[in-house]
DNA sequence: GAATCACTAGAACGAACGCTCTATCCAGAG
DNA sequence: CTCTGGATAGAGCGTTCGTTCTAGTGATTC
């Protein structure tokens, strides 16, 4: 309009392979994964999100014409797959099911503490908010829990744990280092996390 | 204004102690609640409030001078004494350590699936979304979480559990349940409920 | 009867919300 | 060269947000 500049686009001269889009559709939903973690689908904005992202309003809407609700189910989907990469680095850091599992409640507590008690599980805070409300995003939370469950069980059955229980354990692994990161990040301590994690280890111990 | 009807006030008419103000306050703090528990912080706006809890703008914030974070912080401390209620309850239905801990999730399942898996923790959504972002909501989270944790610490030390083991299981136990109900409320099922009573029944029973 | 006080009532404010819209840019195809 | 279409750009729409403000109510006190 006013400004006819010679900006290069966002191609970033080099990566000659993936086009510009690639690259502008992959920072919005990053940059919108990590604000939804941090204030919930309703505290975080459009245009916030397009002012973090150092993309327009019309990149946005460009991207995901399907508005607020289909990009936070694709931000959905990347903090899934974020969690999942921790979570298989962290169990399969040992071959004691114990020490793997306290393995991975140091991780997530070494991480939150590092951002501040901030940065909480991707997802939890975006699907309270919206369960019941927008199925578009329901749907994609309960595929990331199905996705990080079958992850446990797996790792679980591998460790020689029966079928059935190996099952049951994967949901109550999940649940409980759900709620300990909730309780550490309200606390601001990391303690609830390790102590959770010595007592699945414990519970684990059981089994075998 | 335009009408000089000769409206009752809100006096109940009976009730002769006392007066009409603490019935506006208290109705206007159960409708936060609530609203808070199935929509977070930031979804809810305080005409919806003052529209649900049949109270006028003018009188929110006549009893809530601090706004909206003094509402919500007093919402949340009613979202503590009544999950205190029932996590007294259920902990105490029983001898059996076991057996109380599984009425607790029974308990817990029962409301949530009668509420269309609405009605989750009523203090979560709203403690996820304020952390590190508004103090006196901060603080008030972490008061219910300490009463939480000693209503279950002294039960389990009344159940014979060391102090110090008593302290600790008292973290998890809570832990896995607000995992837990959080997970039911997702999938909605209450299996994650059910089963996480299970094992933090055969967790409880390793320390006897 | 006048004054006081806790409470009710809702219009109005500036800011921010999600979203729509038109206009423009630029690389590659013909 | 022109043409095309994916991508960028942001002004502006109507609505709602949290909050402030003035006015008015009915019961109580002197």
């Amino acid at each position: 309009m006013k400004t006819p500049v010679t900006k290069p686009a966002n191609k970033p001269a080099g990566a000659p392979e993936k086009t510009a889009t690639v690259g502008t559709r992959e920072r919005i939903v990053r940059t919108t994964s990590r604000l939804l973690q941090r204030q919930g689908y309703e505290g975080t904005g459009i245009k916030q999100i397009s002012r973090e992202a150092e993309a327009t309003l019309g990149s946005v809407y460009h991207f995901f014409p399907g508005g607020k609700q289909e990009l936070a189910a694709a931000a959905i989907r990347h903090g899934d797959e974020e969690f999942a990469v921790l979570l298989r680095a962290g169990l399969g850091s040992s071959a004691d099911p114990g020490e793997a599992i306290t393995t991975c409640t140091r991780m997530l507590a070494d991480e939150l503490r590092a951002s501040g008690w901030q940065d909480g599980c991707p997802i939890t805070t975006t699907a309270l908010e919206t369960v019941g409300r927008v199925p578009v995003i329901e749907q994609a939370v309960a595929e990331a829990f199905a996705n990080w469950r079958a992850i446990v069980a797996d790792w679980l059955l591998a460790a020689g744990i029966d079928a059935e229980d190996a099952r049951e354990l994967a949901d109550t692994v999940l649940n409980t280092l759900e709620g300990a990161e909730l309780s550490a990040q309200v606390a601001r301590d990391e303690e609830p996390l390790l102590v959770s994690g010595r007592h699945l280890a414990r519970l684990l111990a059981t089994y075998r």
